[in-house]
DNA sequence: AGCACGCCGACT
DNA sequence: GTCGGCGTGCTC
């Protein structure tokens, strides 16, 4: 008899299930997909190994039932990448592999690739990217495995990324190219597709499963130069890897919300030392942990200063908001006509969707909650209700307080579609196009033509959230206003600056890339904020190393490491004991070792999500003793069950606590 | 995770 | 009486 050991999408931390199997009708079902019996239900799991021993242990063999794959749909160097991110994000093997293949549900045909660009540009490269592109050579052949090319925005990153992937594809290897899931939406992947003699996957969140699966096998068989993708393309079954690339380093999209809770960054790292082959990543504003890394010397730093062509750095503005009554100051506007007379255009960005961020009772103080949540509803105007922007809960707009019936209901915070209003109130003469998620709701093509027609000139003031703020080239724009930079400011995050920074400089980024005359105008109640003060004076070395110094006295990233557990359940009571519960035991096994700490459990920042309370227990650990932290977290999770009907989640080097 | 089994309340 | 609520335990 021949058995087969199946790895399942369950999160048990039994690694792998035997099962038997003909093998004169299948001779080869490694590494492919089977369907098997796992108790009262039928599943689809990998095969990761096959032997003729009975493994030991008092179980039931089942027979696989059927073989879903002709071929082999993962490869050992996954596997083996699998096994890291297990070890890492304290997930299943099978949760991660589950990852890797799409599953094919829906069978639609439709071609995986972009339209044809009439286009192809090949610049001539700048004095700038011929030094990095040499710099990159010359320590590659030296034996260094990881870089980061740091460079402004404008000064032609892509460029330098795709000279050096050519290199490497006329040496019959293969490129691997992340980027944030915004950045697809971009023609970029027109232009690369006939650059690269279409030998290119773009994978695209649009796909359907078939088309997914189908890259994936031209991947496999070494059809495919090129693969450019977000988040979860770091997962493409390459034949031959010979480079990652990983641009915008520092989005916070590269990290995965759900179990397992990966960083793109962190698995492309571990993929390029299994494959052994280099990895670029990538920005204009590098992560702290990244800017850190460089510093010492553990990554190589490529860097790049100055701006293509035209291209100078805007002249930055702040203007308070304190004691200001509208949302657009009178500098703001002054600003903003001066530019229009121009024939110019204008950006508004506002990390805020909606009409308000809240509604608040005059009379008794109370503003309105989600029933779900412990978070407040947002006003939609547009809609007439009040929209939960965690859970998706909605409610018709209320006429009076619910809890004191008074009919004295005030809006707090304005969003996006306030702004809107208030631009057509002060320039009715202008086009003004609103640009969020909930503007290009149900209009596939919304965000595409607004852009192009912000581009032609056809609008004269665009007003938008994040969805403006990143990678997009905006020539006809010379003026930037943050309407309010205190959003991001003001979260309870001891990273709230240097998001800000980032968020900051990446806006500013849209103008001058181009032109000389590029303004920005920062409004805020922080002024003397040190994030805003950086994206001013443009003194952006000086912030990171003082921002630095005080992560250091307070020992948190990048001076040292984070796990984070959480508890939910629908009981209250059930939470907070099983977070106390889960707080003693992890402490025990933990016990007293040097540079681990277990802080006491406490209520995590939005104490209600999703009808759950939520508790969280953080585990703190140096660098030098993380290795050891994630040992003793397998010696835990080994014994740990959460109690009944509560729920543990656990998260890697979180980016944020909520 | 998901599914079955099992033990308690309120319905024809 | 039994239908279904969810708490508990197992899955090769």
């Amino acid at each position: 008899m021949r058995y087969a050991l199946v790895s399942l999408n369950v999160p048990i931390r039994t690694s792998t299930f035997t099962y038997s199997y003909d093998e004169f009708a299948d001779p080869d079902i490694l590494f492919r997909r089977v369907v098997v019996p796992f108790g009262a239900r039928t599943m689809t799991g990998f095969v990761l190994e096959t032997s003729d021993v009975r493994p030991e242990g008092d179980f039931e063999i089942k027979a696989i039932k059927k073989v879903v794959d002709k071929e082999m749909v993962i490869t050992g160097e996954l596997v083996e990448l699998g096994r890291s991110m297990a070890h890492l994000y304290k997930a299943s093997l099978g949760q991660c592999l589950s990852l890797m293949v799409p599953n094919a549900r829906r069978e639609v045909e439709n071609s995986p690739f972009y339209e044809q660009s009439p286009f192809c540009s090949i610049e001539t490269l700048t004095e700038d990217q011929e030094r990095v592109i040499k710099d990159f050579w010359s320590s590659y052949e030296k034996g260094k495995r990881i870089f980061y090319l740091h460079g402004v925005t404008g000064s032609g990153k892509s460029e330098v990324y795709l000279r050096i992937a050519e290199k490497v594809i006329s040496s019959g290897a293969q490129v691997l190219y992340l980027v944030p899931e915004i950045t697809l939406t971009e023609q970029m992947s027109s232009e690369v597709y006939l650059r690269f003699s279409k030998r290119v996957s773009i994978l695209h969140s649009s796909l359907t499963p078939s088309q997914r699966l189908k890259s994936a096998a031209m991947i496999r068989k070494g059809e495919v130069d090129l693969v450019i993708g977000a988040r979860s393309a770091c997962f493409a079954p390459f034949k031959n890897l010979g480079l990652i690339i990983l641009d915008e380093e520092h989005e916070n999209s590269y990290k995965s919300s759900s179990t397992p809770r990966y960083h793109a960054r962190q698995v492309a790292q571990m993929r390029s030392r299994i494959s052994s082959c280099p990895l670029i990543m990538g920005s204009a504003t590098p992560s702290f942990e990244a800017f850190e890394m460089m510093r010492e010397g553990r990554i190589e730093t490529l860097r790049m200063g100055s701006r293509i062509g035209e291209g100078a750095f805007p002249s930055v503005r702040i203007v308070s908001l304190l004691g200001q009554s509208g949302n657009i100051s009178p500098i703001l506007a002054g600003q903003m006509t001066e530019e229009l007379e121009k024939g110019n255009g204008v950006i508004l960005f506002l990390n805020r969707r909606g009409y308000a961020h809240g509604i608040m009772c005059n009379s008794c103080g109370e503003a309105v909650k989600c029933p779900n949540c412990s978070i407040s509803l947002t006003y939609h105007k547009s809609k007439r209700r009040l929209v939960c922007h965690t859970c998706g809960y909605s409610e018709k707009l209320p006429d009076a307080c619910p809890s004191c019936h008074s009919h004295d209901l005030i809006v707090c915070g304005g969003g996006t579609e306030m702004i809107e209003e208030e631009l057509n109130a002060l320039f009715p003469f202008k086009k003004i196009v609103r640009l969020d998620s909930d503007s290009a709701e149900g209009d596939k093509n919304f965000i595409r033509k607004t852009l192009n027609d912000f581009k032609n000139g056809e609008i004269d003031i665009l007003i938008g959230t994040q969805m403006i703020a990143k990678g997009l080239n905006f020539p006809k724009a010379t003026l930037v206003g943050v309407v309010n930079a205190d959003a991001t400011i003001f979260l309870p995050d001891f990273r709230a600056d240097e998001r800000t920074f980032q968020l900051l400089e990446q806006v500013a980024g849209r103008v001058g890339r181009y032109r000389a005359d590029g303004k920005v105008v920062i409004q805020t109640s922080q002024v003397a904020n040190p994030a805003i003060r950086a994206v001013e004076s443009g003194r952006v070395e000086d912030f990171y190393y003082f921002e630095l110094s005080e992560r250091r006295k307070v020992g948190f990233p990048p001076y040292s490491r984070l796990v984070n557990f959480t508890i939910r359940s629908k009981n209250e009571e059930k939470a907070s004991s099983a977070i106390d519960g889960l707080y003693s035991s992890i402490s025990a096994v933990i016990g007293k070792k040097d540079g681990i700490e277990v802080f006491p459990p406490s209520s995590c920042l939005i104490e209600r999500k999703n009808t759950y309370y939520r508790y969280h227990v953080l585990v703190r650990s140096s660098e030098k003793s993380f290795s050891l932290l994630l040992n003793l977290l397998d010696t835990f999770l080994s014994s740990y069950k959460a109690p009944s009907s509560t729920y543990l989640e656990i998260d890697t080097d979180p980016i944020d606590m909520m």
